[in-house]
DNA sequence: TAAGATTGACTCTTCAATCTTC
DNA sequence: GAAGATTGAAGAGTCAATCTTA
């Protein structure tokens, strides 16, 4: 019997998770090429491992956050107001730094405040518009939260520093040739 | 007025994007660093691009599924059970396959088995369990959506052969880090 | 007692429709 | 008329609880 098989769940709060022995999607990628695909294949891997990377990381990533109640759409949101000058932003700006859709900033926003990160404010140049303020306690809550990602996330990806690099730089043209910045 | 900025949508059925004229999470990235989080600020740019690359990539594939009244995730199904000796599976193993929870795949089933591509049948070899097994329907279906996948998105990813085989190591090495497998 | 599967509550996202203000 | 924002419905995912059978 092969132990790894039978192995416990991995990565706290990621309940669902047993490692499997071998890699699915290698072996998809053999089951295309044996279809007579081989040109698709690579692209069917790379998007099929795309999709899977994001749930892992983003797995770990919310594990990390839910003590402090927020999930990482929420804590992009705190982040960039963070970072800009002002403290604030209209709901429109950050959903089209975070490219989503109104619907989605409405309901961060309407949690945010609801958790006292965040504070509406009319936009004062725009009748029609509301701004997004962080309070003091949700630049505190900012700040507590990136400590824990940087220490228990973004600096322990078991990667070395050259894959991390190249990973980057792959992606970057990969989102570029998608139309996510020109 | 840099036109960029007010560049139409992109991509079919991806109606909220506009293309940023510079990439956000490179700068992001050198916020990260005048912060003095200079370690994390490559594995934060990876995850952060991963989880945009993600978002892309399911948009585009979503939207080549959509006239076959399929998502990701039940096409995903579709295929595995195509690939299977018998053409059907116990709905365990596909949500180990899968790596997703027992809710989804009897959610993704109801749905496969009402749009006639999936049949339950009962595990001969375990009374507890449920086979779900591919109707001639299903199978039809499943050629028919890998053919529009397969030419309008896994070979049309816009990125060199290169860029996709180095790009599919890489996140490989990030899944395997991740447990994903061993 | 444990495993396979289902259900219901909750969350998040998308999309169309609506309301207000430019 | 067009843009900023909100709302409600529908889809999909997670999680805990439950039911049945090994």
């Amino acid at each position: 019997v092969c132990l790894v098989q039978h192995s416990a769940t991995i990565l706290s709060g990621v309940t669902r998770v047993r490692a499997l022995s071998f890699d699915p999607i290698a072996e998809a990628e053999r089951k295309w090429i044996a279809q007579g695909w081989s040109d698709a294949a690579p692209g069917m891997a790379v998007v099929t491992s795309v999709m899977r990377a994001q749930q892992l990381l983003l797995a770990r990533v919310d594990a990390e956050l839910r003590p402090f109640d927020l999930t990482f759409a929420r804590y992009e949101v705190l982040m960039l107001l963070s970072f800009s000058t002002r403290g604030s932003l209209p709901l429109g700006k950050v959903g089209e730094r975070l490219q989503v859709n109104p619907g989605s900033v409405t309901n961060a926003v309407d949690r945010l405040e609801a958790a006292g990160l965040v504070r509406r404010e009319p936009n004062p140049v725009d009748g029609r518009g509301t701004l997004a303020a962080l309070t003091d306690e949700g630049r505190r809550i900012a700040r507590q939260a990136t400590v824990a990602l940087n220490s228990r996330v973004f600096t322990a990806l078991g990667v070395t520093d050259v894959t991390t690099s190249t990973l980057f730089e792959l992606l970057q043209e990969l989102r570029q040739a998608a139309g996510d910045f020109v």
